[in-house]
DNA sequence: TTATTTAGGTCAGCCATATTGACTTAATTA
DNA sequence: TAATTAAGTCAATATGGCTGACCTAAATAA
């Protein structure tokens, strides 16, 4: 049974191979956070922080219910980061036009901290992909997008304007 | 200076491209671990514990001091997890020929649980990876690989054999 | 041979991020 | 008017990290 599994997986399928991805994507996210993270905790903030501010960010009069949707926590969880994020001024929270919702935008403060968490990010990708063809990278821009599950593929495409 | 960036910039290479990339990273390695990450939850074990048994599942008779190197947390940190996976008989230690050490080996029952574990991420990988083919892979691959800094390049190649 | 370094262990306390459950208020919609 | 929705809050709990201090035993260097 496993030889023959083994004999009718290609080369780059088998079980080994497939180990070696698992431990590349264990490895390149750590290293991928650790920068930001570094920063953050410079001013007792978290990655937590940094995924609220990257969101809020793109994504102009965001509303709580938006965001716990992107982030997948609970509101008790958001709570304690975002009101720490408000309290210090790098968001700004307005009333929606429903006004039982509120508007989440970045303070000039906040786009600040923003930028210099994701440059750390944007720099280190941008450095990689200079090393490769559009070939590679559209395997490696594929490949990833068909590793989200199916529900957040969604996501990704409403946020992104794809929908 | 922005519109200059923007010309000498390839389209694959532009910012909100890049951030594609970097949301793209947060949703995968988000359902990537959320398999796992369930069963681990009914026994009471969490993320760490999966490494923990990952790692010594892979290499054989893996001292204390390389487990820490590879996944870089302190050994008060490991101390918890790893007496929980020894209390429960997931891993059993023995006395290294330096006696100073101790190696680390996966019990039948560590087996059973790390099969089960990794197998979903395996599953995972291998049905996405069946929709493309080996250009698109290798792209996927080499570029996942200069995603990890060079010093855990060195750590990636060494369990790997490569080095 | 003694001194130092190394591998591993442990105690205590702290912090960040997440969870569940229960409950409230105000606004909108049926 | 009743039900639902968006947001907020209080409390308790778990996990996974951290620092600092300190210990033992074994190996290695001076």
């Amino acid at each position: 049974m496993a030889d023959l599994n083994k004999l009718l997986t290609p080369l780059f399928l088998n079980e080994g191979e497939i180990r070696k991805i698992i431990e590349l994507l264990f490895f390149s996210y750590r290293d991928f956070t650790e920068g930001p993270d570094k920063i953050l905790e410079k001013i007792n903030f978290g990655r937590a922080h940094h995924r609220v501010i990257y969101f809020v960010g793109k994504q102009k009069n965001l509303t709580i219910k938006e965001l716990l949707s992107i982030l997948k926590i609970t509101k008790q969880s958001l709570s304690r980061v975002l009101n720490q994020l408000v309290n210090e001024k790098y968001i700004i929270l307005s009333v929606g036009e429903d006004k039982r919702t509120k508007k989440l935008i970045l303070s000039k403060k906040g786009q600040e901290l923003e930028k210099r968490l994701s440059e750390i990010q944007i720099k280190k990708i941008r450095n990689v992909l200079l090393k490769f063809n559009e070939i590679d990278i559209n395997g490696f821009k594929k490949i990833l997008y068909h590793m989200v599950d199916d529900k957040n593929k969604v996501k990704f495409d409403e946020i992104n304007n794809n929908g």
